[in-house]
Parts: structure tokens; sequence; C-alpha cells
DNA sequence: AAAACGGGGTT
DNA sequence: AACCCAGTTTT
């Protein structure tokens, strides 16, 4: 793990260009335009970052830029409630992500008196920010010389270090001290971005294009053809599959959401009533009739290692309400109109727009055989 | 259909 | 270090 500080100082002797020499001239050259580069502020970095956290560049640009439209500085955001951020954010998942934003605003429009803190270890104190959002809000908000490493510069690193090691917490602690002293004098912000930029352009996760890498005569996994190998990863689990049932119910053009707990999974969001199980066990744990039941179809729902699949059905009101176990969530009979005004989890927005929104009768979607 | 990508937080 | 959060895109 020498060689990369030495390698630098060699090459900056030899009168080579340097790896970070290299690098800038062809982020210079490179660079996207994108929508959180133009007006940069510390305010849309956090916003940016955020929504980049677990999401990529194609799906975030029309959120970021509705996001910025509606909340265009920390005072307004603070003062929006959140079921309109949840709104906002519906369909990037991860919604904590939204409420920590939000809670970042209520910090910044109170406590911490208008504005961001600037340095790394006060930005990690912040809800949502661990070391690579802090990293990213130092050097990009404010051109500190912190590293801000990312998946793309991970995997950008190992492979010019040639690491064959599954990177854990001890390696990336590692790589971001070394980033940190690679960072040119006063040009943290557009070294980290090149990195990060050649990563998402260039260092490509299954087939680098090496060939037209501004790093290819700095990298040791190339030199070895090693490139395509790292980094090295941990054999996935398998994935667990878990059926679940919703209940779209209806009275008239209403239908029945509930709305998640505090402190609960999909805090904040609604739903169509959806319980874990199959049609038996379901309908056994609701005390309902089943033969009432009109089957509409189905969604299948990814995440990490689980897969849910849920099966809807459709009933008339004519149950005891609340139903068993939700007497403590809020419900509400919505018209299939505004259902759109619902923040929804990921399963009953598949509902709303697979089963609901085109037309009534069998249909199912994500190949989710709607199984009569 | 399977696999990849990918940060923060918790324990 | 391993697992949860409660997902989309690429292959």
């Amino acid at each position: 793990m020498e060689k990369f500080e030495i390698s630098c100082r060699e090459e900056a002797m030899n009168g080579r260009n340097t790896f970070a020499d290299d690098l800038l001239r062809w982020y210079a050259q490179e660079a996207r335009d994108l929508p959180w580069r133009r007006r940069s502020s510390p305010y849309s970095v956090l916003v940016s970052e955020f929504m980049l956290q677990q999401t990529q560049v194609a799906t975030v640009i029309p959120y970021f830029t509705r996001w910025m439209e509606r909340f265009p500085d920390f005072e307004s955001l603070a003062a929006a409630d959140e079921e309109e951020v949840l709104r906002l954010w519906e369909g990037l998942g991860y919604y904590r992500r939204a409420r920590s934003l939000h809670a970042i605003a209520l910090l910044v429009a109170g406590p911490l008196g208008g504005a961001l803190p600037d340095d790394y270890d006060s930005l990690l104190q912040l809800p949502g920010v661990g070391p690579y959002t802090a990293g990213a809000l130092a050097s990009l908000a404010f051109n500190r010389p912190e590293a801000a490493l990312d998946g793309n510069v991970e995997r950008l690193m190992t492979r010019l270090l040639d690491i064959a090691e599954i990177p854990g917490p001890a390696l990336r602690e590692d790589l971001r001290r070394r980033i940190t002293a690679a960072i040119p004098p006063g040009r943290a912000r557009d070294f980290n971005q090149a990195l990060m930029e050649l990563g998402a352009l260039v260092c490509l996760p299954r087939n680098p294009l090496c060939l037209s890498c501004p790093l290819k005569g700095h990298c040791l996994a190339l030199a070895r053809g090693t490139a395509a190998e790292r980094p090295l990863r941990r054999l996935r689990p398998p994935v667990e599959t878990v059926r679940a049932l919703a209940l779209l119910v209806t009275d008239g053009d209403r239908f029945l959401l509930l709305r998640h707990r505090d402190g609960e999974r999909w805090q904040g969001l609604w739903e169509f009533p959806t319980f874990d199980g199959d049609e038996e066990s379901v309908a056994a744990d609701l005390q309902l009739d089943r033969t009432a039941w009109k089957k509409a179809g189905s969604v299948r729902h990814s995440f990490t290692r689980y897969r849910r699949e849920i099966s809807a059905f459709s009933l008339a009101v004519g149950l005891s309400l609340p139903l068993p176990g939700t007497e403590d969530r809020e419900a509400r009979w919505v018209a299939r109109e505004e259902l759109g005004d619902y923040p929804l989890s990921a399963g009953s927005r598949k509902i709303r727009e697979g089963l609901i929104a085109p037309a009534e009768g069998e249909s199912s979607v994500d190949g989710g055989r709607g199984k009569a």
C-alpha cells in the first residue's frame, strides 16, 4: 500500500504526469452536465447526495429537479409537512433518507443557525450522514480536503492498487486516508468528483473501459489483467421469498388505506391493508370469509435478499372495521383519483399503478403470474 | 430470472 | 463484521 504514494512521488520527480494530473485533466473534459453541478450550493449538494445514496443518477435527475422547485432551500424544506416530503420522495425508496433530509433542514433552520456545518466530524453527526456523505459534503460543498469514498471510488481504487481483499471497514478507512493524502491542494471538489465520475463512466463494474482510461498508465490491475475481478465480493446469501396478501377494500369508489406506525417499517407511508401469509391463513387471522374475495392480481417486490409476492384481493366493504391487528393505525377512505396524493410503500404503489390505475379486472405487474 | 449495485445504522 | 432497511437497473 506504500506503493501508491511512492509511485505518485516518483512520477512527479520523473516529470511524468501524476495520477491526480491525469485524472483532473480528464475530468475537465469529460464531466457530465448534471443538474446539481450547475448552481451548486451546500443545500443542493446535500439533496443530491441523499438522493444518490442507493439510487442511480438517471433515476435521481427528475426527482432532484422537482424537489428543488418545490423546496429550493433549507427554509422551505423545514417548513414542509413530512407527508409532502415523503410524497415528493415516493418512488426513490428507502424513505428514511427523506425523513433524515427533512430533519437536517429543521436542524439548519433551528439550532444550527441557518447553515450546514462545514467540517467532516460535525457533518458526520447529522442524521443519515455516514462516512461517505460527510466526505462528499465537506469536499463538494465546501472544498475541504476530505475523501468521498463511494462504491465507484472503492472499485476504482481496488483496481488502481490491485487489492485482492474483500473491502471491509479497515480497508475503507485505509483508502480514505490514502485518497485524502492524494488530493491536490485546493482541488478537493474537482478531485473527488473526478474519481466518482471516472468510476461511473469508465471504471465500470463488469466491463471496465481500460483502453479509454486516463489512468491506464497508473493502474496495477490493468497491468496484471485483474481489473474485471476487482473488487472481490462476498457471496450473496440466498433469496428468501415471502408471501403476503393485500386487501383492496372498496366502498363504492373509495379504497381503504392504512398508515404505517411510527418506529416501524415504512414509517409515515400508506398502504392497502397488507398481511404476511397466504390466503387461507390471512382469512383465518382476520376472521373473514374469503369466498367474498375476488382476486385482482399480484405484484412482486424485491429488495436485498427478499422477494415479496403480494396477492391482491378485492372485497366490497361489509367486514367489521378496524381489521384485527390494525386498531391503532390511522385509516382513511380514499377515492381512486386521490390515491396519488398519498405516499405509498413500494408494494402498494405497484398495486395502485398496475392493478387499479389502468383498469379493473385481472392483471399483474412485474411478471407476476396473475394466476386466477 | 438472477445478479449487481450500494450507503447508513445497529448490534 | 454481519445484518437490516423495505429497491431499481442491468444482464
